[in-house]
Parts: structure tokens; sequence; C-alpha cells
DNA sequence: TTTTTCGTTCAATACAAATTGAACGTTGTG
DNA sequence: CACAACGTTCAATTTGTATTGAACGAAAAA
């Protein structure tokens, strides 16, 4: 390594590859870890000249890093471009995001599980049936991680990491 | 919803719907939901013909699931066939898959800064640099970052939940 | 032995999602 | 006014990866 603008390259990359197997974009990571290492706001065309990202996908990608709290606008006078700086709150950052990715999809499988105890609740009333008693099984222990996982995600210590 | 396998077969899709969205695929959560509200142990061919994978993708998708410890093979006399049943420990599964997707990037990541820091210490001998310095800061917040999930996963109250 | 029944592999394919770039609306500028 | 400098949008494209299915090897059955 022989500049710190090398250093920068190699964890624009790094982070690149994580949010990469994370199911989100390169260039989220990308975008993220170049304004996290500069020292001065960055805007939409510093970006696709630093890395090589279109314009296109620049604003979007900047926009959802701005809806988790990972980039803030910077007002530069003499300028009227957008100017971005980065939030440093990464357990803020990761909890909103994750909450944007699965929080829908979750709450619709929470959904369901209501749905599927009420209905077999109505059906337990006549003669024993060995099918039905095993599916309640398995809701009660779905019910019980969903309820130990909810209080494990409100519970102090995790908000203390993702406050 | 008229009988209880409707209500599977809806399980069936949230949970593929969930993988989806975590960036496993469909086949990944629909197997193990199929299995897991299924009272008796399933083979291959069941699972190609109940929900409508090939043969291959169920192969390959039980052995990622066995792995994370989410099924167990199981002999079953008169067959010769590889019968599977859920694991229910969600904690584990879920710690291990984490481990297994994200670990090697993470870890590289953990690597780069290391190895940062290091190349950083060397150069900060001679005059002050503002720029060296704003990398430093960057890096001290990582470091601080690092710990301080480092510390949460291998926490009492996350053990508990990811046993 | 030959034949069948398994599970596995991996190159080809299909699919979903990320990324592009041209066109557009808006707002400042000369 | 016309023109330039922005950011945004979205259909088209590219990219990554999940999924397929034919070919294969192993092991039991006939």
């Amino acid at each position: 390594m022989n500049s710190t603008q090398d250093i920068r390259e190699r964890f624009v990359a790094a982070a690149g590859d994580l949010t990469q197997t994370l199911g989100l974009g390169r260039n989220i990571g990308q975008i993220y870890a170049h304004i996290y290492l500069s020292p001065n706001p960055q805007s939409l065309d510093d970006l696709t000249a630093s890395l090589e990202v279109s314009k296109g996908s620049a604003s979007m990608s900047v926009r959802q890093l701005e809806q988790w709290g990972a980039l803030k606008k910077i007002w530069v006078k003499g300028s009227r471009k957008d100017f971005y700086e980065a939030g440093i709150e990464f357990g803020r950052i990761i909890r909103r995001a994750m909450i944007d990715m699965v929080g829908r999809t979750a709450e619709s499988a929470d959904g369901l599980l209501d749905e599927s105890e009420v209905w077999l609740k109505q059906r337990q009333n006549g003669k024993p049936n060995p099918d039905l008693a095993f599916l309640n099984d398995r809701f009660k222990h779905l019910r019980e991680f969903h309820s130990r996982a909810q209080g494990l995600w409100n519970s102090p210590v995790i908000r203390r990491l993702l406050k």
C-alpha cells in the first residue's frame, strides 16, 4: 500500500463485496465506504468520478442510504449540487436497513401464523386428530421462538448497540 | 383455508418468500418449511413431488440445510432412500447460517482493517498530516464498533437465543 | 452379471435484481 | 428569453446466482 488513496480503494472494494454478499448491490457498499473515508462532503459527480458508477445508480443508492440514515445531505455555499457526508451510527443504520428489507416479509409471515392458529383452534373441537395435533405443536414452537426473538430485539443490550 | 394441506402450502410459500428476500433462494425456505410441517421424515422424491423442484436442486438445498443443522438425516428401515426431518433449534440454525454466509467476507474485512492500522502507524511519525489523521479517526471508530459488535455476538443474551 | 434405484455433480439455463443511460423536469444563470 | 447544470426516473441491459436436467458413480436387487 503506497498512499492513503490505495487504502481507500481497498476499503471501497471490501465494502462492495460485503454488501454484495448481503444481498444489497455492490454500489451501496462502495458509495458508503467512499464517503465514510472522505474528509470532504461528496457530490454525485464526485461519486461517478471516483467510483465508476452511473449517475442514475449513484442517485438511487444515495437515496436509499439517506433513508437509512447512512448519509446526510450537506449544503455547500457557492454550489448548487447536493453534497453528502457519512452518518457514523452504524447500529441505527443497520437496524433501519434490516427493518426496511425483511420487515414487510416478516410481518406477512407473522400474520399468516396468527391466522393459522385461529383456524386451527376452530377445528380442535371434535375427535382427536394426529395431524392437527402435530401442526399445533409446530405453531406453538414457532410462537415461542417468535416471542423470544421479539424480546431480544427490544432488549437493552441490543438497543445499546443498534441505537 | 379448507385443509391442513392448504396451511402447509401457504407456509411453504411464505418461507420461500422470506428466504428469497434474504438472498438465499426460494427452494431453501420451501424445503425446510415443508419438512418442518411434515409429521413424517421426507425423502428427496417426496420433495420433488410435493414442491415442484428438480432433484438436483433438492439435493443441494438439503445438503446446505443439513450443514446448518436445519435438517437431520434419518434411517428408515426397508428403504434405502435418505429421509430428513427438521431440526427445530432455530437459533443455532440461524447462527450457523450467518457464519457460513457472511463469515468469510467479514473476516477478510477485519484483516484489511488490521493491515491498514499497521500501515497507518508506520506513517504517523513525521509531520502532522490532516489526511492521515482523518483516516486514523475513522479506523478508530470502526474498531470501536467492531469491538462492541463482537462483544454482543458473544454476550449471554444472544447466546441464549442463538444457542 | 445386468438392471434398477438412489444421490450427486456441473455446465447450461432461467430468473431476479442491480446497473446503466437516455430522456425528462426543475431550477438557477447569462 | 435561451441555455446550462442539476437530480430523478424508468425501460433496457447487464450481472449475479439460483435452478435445472442430463450424465455419472455407487450400491443394492434381480
